[in-house]
DNA sequence: CTGAAAGCGCTTACAG
DNA sequence: CTGAAAGCGCTTACAG
């Protein structure tokens, strides 16, 4: 029923071999009975299965992507969509599927990577973040799949492939704005310190007040997990001590807008009594009120790059290791306020 | 290289047939030839190839997403990231992996489609919009492949199995609670007429207006594509009319927070000057200002549904169509005022 | 309860 | 330029 290589090769009065060559079109078969077998190919509405194809080409075309724990965090999180809209652009010009872990939880998801790498079901891998001691990682490094990472791998970073934004120097920027406004206690809200980008910018944020002689106080510093919510409480704790900041870094626009709804509940406006700088850049972001300046680091491009740097080691195994830092922006609009 | 049964089954001095009935668990096999043959499979570090497996078994335990057009716009809609999460969250549950079409044209997306089914790389395939005269939908219909769609299909719903929510009533209870507050013009803003979705709210907007014996105005009607964005030139064409509404109906809440930016550069603040009720009811809309009257659609529950009723229609083929209809309820917040 | 054999649908040296 | 044969790593009737 199942329309097959033998049946296009029968009908077309050819061996099997010669139609499998025809449709790697192969230059050793003449012209002629490539048309005579395509045709035939077309009649019977004959498609090639890549199962079988796969088996005996160990190949795949398809792209594995890793997520840090699918179901239940990183689908909230704004990133991915961005990110998979990069990684998808590169993966169909280059005719790659593409295939999503779903495990909520790390074991899961490592158990997932696992099985997907050792059962061949795809050529190479994208890893989504990058954490410290991460075993999903780790399986990675000492398998031979192909694999990049989206962000700073946390030891021997040039024992791999992978992109990222200058982190330090991003928040670096960000809070010497915010500095340059006048500033000198500002609040930072990071994601969890699991997470390279977060200790990244966490460094960048000392370095600022560093350079500008400030302190660094631990009690502004807020860690937050993953998810793009943060407690009202922090904010609450954060802004009724005895010396609040008059500034605030938040690592993401949805949770610098859900604070700056938290500050409006102790009567604090932004950026009239409180300045806000964010990461993200959502497209949303500068349409809403207060809108909100932020870090674009170039979701986009990154899983772009991302994908580009996945492919070309698939393609040539021996490629050397190599990194791509994505430009950032610092997009200033009008939730910061210089002090007088 | 690749450990494979043949390696496992020497080592466990059994044939291969009876390692691969071991993985299957087959109830034939004797405890003790189990744990001898599970213990080679550890030692050696065995993992199944899934494309022989797949080959023979012509499964893949993988679902097929399919995007109305990937790599532009269903990305950045926010649709896209809540119900990949609630059919993540059931794909994990039944073992399957989860692949995405990349395609950036309508054409892509369907020749992309054609090569998964034929060449069985899913098991079953859900589509993530319903349109009318889809080329893609027809030739699913006509397959034999297992597959759900996420809207109510354009004709012979009955012959189809697809989740929905009940839009006509979503459309019309939204538009009847601002009629309620004493609103007559009332304009809506929808996505394109080819997505049934929009069709059925227009509906129930119009029975809406047929309901308090208001005319329906054509002019008050604007026609969005499928991009989270707005024109501004509509915006303000509609609000500078003569009559310009004074109540508004958008389809997603980031289009009205985007119009609310619109409408304020018109000097028009809501709800003041002009009250707003949207669609999908994001998780910042509660946190924004205004907080937005949104209509939660359960987006997490529509992908949720589709996987089921599609793993169902995986396990047993011949189960009858079936239709589900995922609640919906109008979130009342601060964007509408009663007009005195 | 287990094994030998055939076969899933392809690709690719090896011959000619 | 094309074909016959072997093989990719599995599963599954068929025997025993």
């Amino acid at each position: 029923m199942t329309i097959t290589i033998k049946d296009v090769a029968k009908k077309a009065n050819v061996s099997p071999s010669t139609v499998s060559r025809v449709i790697a079109n192969n230059s050793r078969i003449t012209k002629e009975t490539k048309q005579r077998v395509r045709d035939v190919m077309e009649e019977l509405g004959y498609y090639p299965n890549f199962q079988a194809r796969n088996l005996v080409s160990n190949k795949t075309n398809t792209i594995g992507i890793v997520m840090a724990n699918s179901a239940t965090l990183s689908f909230q999180n704004p990133f991915f969509p961005e990110v998979l809209r990069g990684i998808s652009e590169v993966a169909h010009d280059n005719q790659y599927g593409l295939y999503l872990t779903t495990g909520g939880t790390e074991q899961e998801v490592y158990d997932e990577v696992v099985s997907m790498v050792q059962g061949k079901r795809v050529d190479g891998i994208i890893l989504l973040y990058s954490r410290k001691n991460d075993a999903t990682m780790n399986y990675l490094a000492q398998s031979s799949i192909p694999f990049t990472i989206v962000g700073r791998p946390f030891e021997n970073p040039d024992q791999f492939t992978y992109v990222d934004n200058n982190n330090v120097d991003n928040a670096r920027e960000a809070v010497s704005y915010l500095i340059n406004l006048g500033h000198k206690r500002i609040a930072f809200v990071g994601g969890g310190l699991d997470y390279i980008v977060s200790q990244d910018r966490l460094k960048g944020y000392k370095q600022a007040l560093a350079d500008a002689n400030i302190p660094f106080d631990e009690r502004y510093f807020i860690n937050e997990e993953e998810t793009a919510s943060l407690s009202r409480e922090a904010t609450i704790d954060l802004m009724t001590m005895t010396k609040p900041p008059t500034a605030i870094v938040t690592h993401d626009d949805l949770v610098a807008y859900e604070m700056i709804r938290y500050l409006e509940e102790l009567k604090m406006t932004v950026p009239e009594d409180v300045s806000i700088v964010s990461f993200n850049n959502h497209k949303i972001s500068e349409h809403l009120r207060p809108p909100l300046t932020s870090v674009d680091i170039s979701i986009y491009n990154l899983g772009y790059e991302a994908n580009r740097l996945l492919i070309d080691k698939i393609n040539q195994p021996d490629i050397e290791k190599k990194k791509i830092i994505v430009p950032s922006t610092l997009i200033k609009r009008g939730s910061c306020k210089r002090l007088t």
